[in-house]
DNA sequence: TAAAAAGTGTTGTTTTTACAACATATTTGA
DNA sequence: TCAAATATGTTGTAAAAACAACACTTTTTA
């Protein structure tokens, strides 16, 4: 079967059987398709009929306000679904853009399919379920974070609470940022020369240390 | 049997038999409790062992950051849970703190209980589990429209995209704020009196009216 | 691999914000 | 109901951010 081995990489089908894996597929009237760097996963505005599972590569949930302005809201990776609240909160379209941020596989998934218990009540379906809850719940608490992150008054706040969420959940004082410094400025909503401007003079304060992508957060006594 | 009335006002418990609600009652080990204005319903940094279900009053979601900063998160009312994301995601202790904004009845449910599925299958769990499914669904869109609202750049902006979001769900360019001024400075992660200011500023400008917590967004053509 | 595109850091200027300190209005509770 | 607590609006000032324009570096791709 095409495309198993992705989905054993995931968590939600990781403990499922190839059979299983084809059964679900069937049910979930799945499609399959690679997305070049930059191309549209899905469309702000577009009608939503299916979820996305992301199965190789990485994309970024981009969103374009009233003014124009666009916002990352999120990256997602390997095994990262998006839609899924909306499916669930009965949203008729894309809220947002995926753009894959590189060459990226994904899996569609028909949405309603996906929130509806299947007829034949099986085990595997549930457990299926449970993830699908769980990624839900993951992403609540992702939203948090960067709710904490953007009520920061200063933009040098903006990046300590940041910087130390990423330092805690990566276990280390010395991480990579998953995000290049365009895109962490419009992470976190501020401009990017200004956020350049402030990291600079955090690094001269003793309170960090960086060097491209790689950070250090300097803990102080 | 006691509280039944207020259960079935939940969408969680509506279509329950006062036989099912004592029984699930039972299952999910409820406890209910009433707090007064301004009482802390949980407290950031608690154990978290239990969720929290709104069944009279009001409460707002606060987190108070590394800094000190009281940040409100959301406003919780009748029927709205809290704690559910954090169960599913294995949280172990309350995330942020939960005040009463009047006399409010809460229920408070065991957290284990309530994410795993109970040995007996009944369909009531089904459909609970459903609808608390749908509450961490809607609670992530409301976190992501708050998200968009911080993203902007002025506090002009910030109201503008706070209000047009409010008026759309009111069906109305004539609402009312679900906040005062103080907790929506707090929402909006703004100075209050800067707000104040900007407020004044918009009415002066043409773009909106106000009296008390009574609001007219002015169409523009 | 060379040209084009995208990303980065710096600077000065303008705009916006936070902050502090008030006066006044409204709400709440004893 | 009246005093205390809370909320609201105003002003001036200091701090911070956005913006714009630029040089330079890195990455991408034809």
């Amino acid at each position: 079967m095409q495309y198993y081995e992705e989905l054993k990489n995931t968590k939600i089908f990781a403990s499922a059987s190839e059979f299983e894996c084809q059964a679900m597929m069937f049910c979930f009237k799945t499609r399959f398709k690679t997305f070049n760097k930059n191309d549209s996963i899905v469309k702000q505005g577009d009608p939503m009929d299916e979820v996305v599972l992301i199965l190789k590569g990485s994309a970024l949930v981009e969103n374009v306000d009233n003014l124009g302005d666009i916002s990352i809201l999120m990256r997602l990776k390997q095994g990262h679904v998006y839609g899924l609240e909306s499916a669930y909160a009965g949203e008729e379209i894309y809220k947002d853009s995926l753009i894959a941020r590189e060459k990226t596989l994904v899996m569609f998934m028909n949405k309603h399919r996906v929130i509806t218990p299947c007829a034949n009540r099986c085990k595997r379906h549930d457990i299926v379920s449970k993830h699908l809850m769980q990624m839900v719940a993951r992403s609540n608490i992702k939203l948090l974070d960067k709710i904490t992150h953007l009520s920061q008054k200063t933009i040098r706040d903006k990046l300590m609470s940041y910087l130390t969420a990423l330092s805690q959940k990566r276990g280390s004082n010395y991480f990579e940022l998953p995000y290049n410094k365009t895109e962490l400025a419009n992470y976190l909503s501020v401009d990017r020369s200004a956020m350049s401007t402030e990291l600079t003079r955090m690094k001269e304060d003793g309170l960090i240390d960086f060097e491209k992508r790689q950070f250090h957060l300097i803990k102080k006594e």
